[in-house]
DNA sequence: TTTTATTTACGACAGATGTCGTTTATGTTT
DNA sequence: AAACATAAACGACATCTGTCGTAAATAAAA
């Protein structure tokens, strides 16, 4: 199987893998753009950081002599379902409805996606039987 | 307004508030007990870290003498939101919706959870208009 | 081929975190 | 009161994190 990471990104280094996933390949430079958009940091500092990535195996990168192209070393989907899983473990005593009634009840979902969701359930207890 | 806590519980941390929403108000003792069935730590440990989290006023005590007695000084709900809302943004790109597709789609929803879920629908979507 | 602009690579540092060992204080039993 | 059992307080330490400044490497321009 492909040699990926185990480790857990920090909440910055999460910010890069952001980054990355978005315009992976690509330098530090395009990475460190996007951070600067949202906080104030010098440009060594993510390149430092996105260095120690690498050790971790974060991140990967390639290219030789000046100008490396890095990548993400982890994939979304994963991050999506360690944090998930993180946040339903902890706060939410592993009750995946309780999160989902969070989620609808912040206000942050629109109509239709209501009614996607509601055709999703239809479909799912379609399933089962 | 009571004084709470501002700063946001680290991993360990919220292992500790977790057996506080359980238990509180409690002493060390119990917290730690909690605390072993999971992972291996010392009691001097656990202990250690409630000291720091009151200084950080994440957690109260009462009780003079020996043996305190702790309870969490921020809301279950209140993290819960945090953690929420970090997630949201870390990984589902802000959408709700793709977090609530993950919770569903993690298998750990019963039928009779989906069916409050869909009754839950009918009553949100009655609301807005 | 100098000069100039970039990109990397190093090394440092402060603060947060996780873990303990040891010492001190304080109830509880004889 | 003396001995014992516990709890709390301290201080120490190794990592991890977030941030940089500075130096070295390398490509691009003059």
């Amino acid at each position: 199987m492909p040699k990926e990471s185990n480790q857990k990104p920090s909440e910055a280094e999460l910010e890069i893998l952001q980054a990355l996933w978005e315009y992976e390949p690509c330098s530090v430079r395009v990475v460190h753009e996007q951070l600067a958009k949202k906080k104030d940091v010098g440009y060594t500092t993510t390149l430092k950081q996105m260095q120690r990535m690498l050790e971790k195996s974060l991140i990967k990168r390639e290219g030789t002599g000046k100008s490396h192209m890095y990548s993400a070393n982890i994939s979304q989907t994963d991050i999506k379902a360690s944090l998930f899983d993180k946040v339903l473990d902890g706060v939410f005593q592993g009750s995946a409805m309780d999160l989902v009634m969070h989620a609808l009840g912040s206000g942050k979902t629109s109509p239709e996606e209501l009614a996607e969701l509601r055709s999703f359930l239809d479909k799912m207890e379609g399933d089962e039987k």
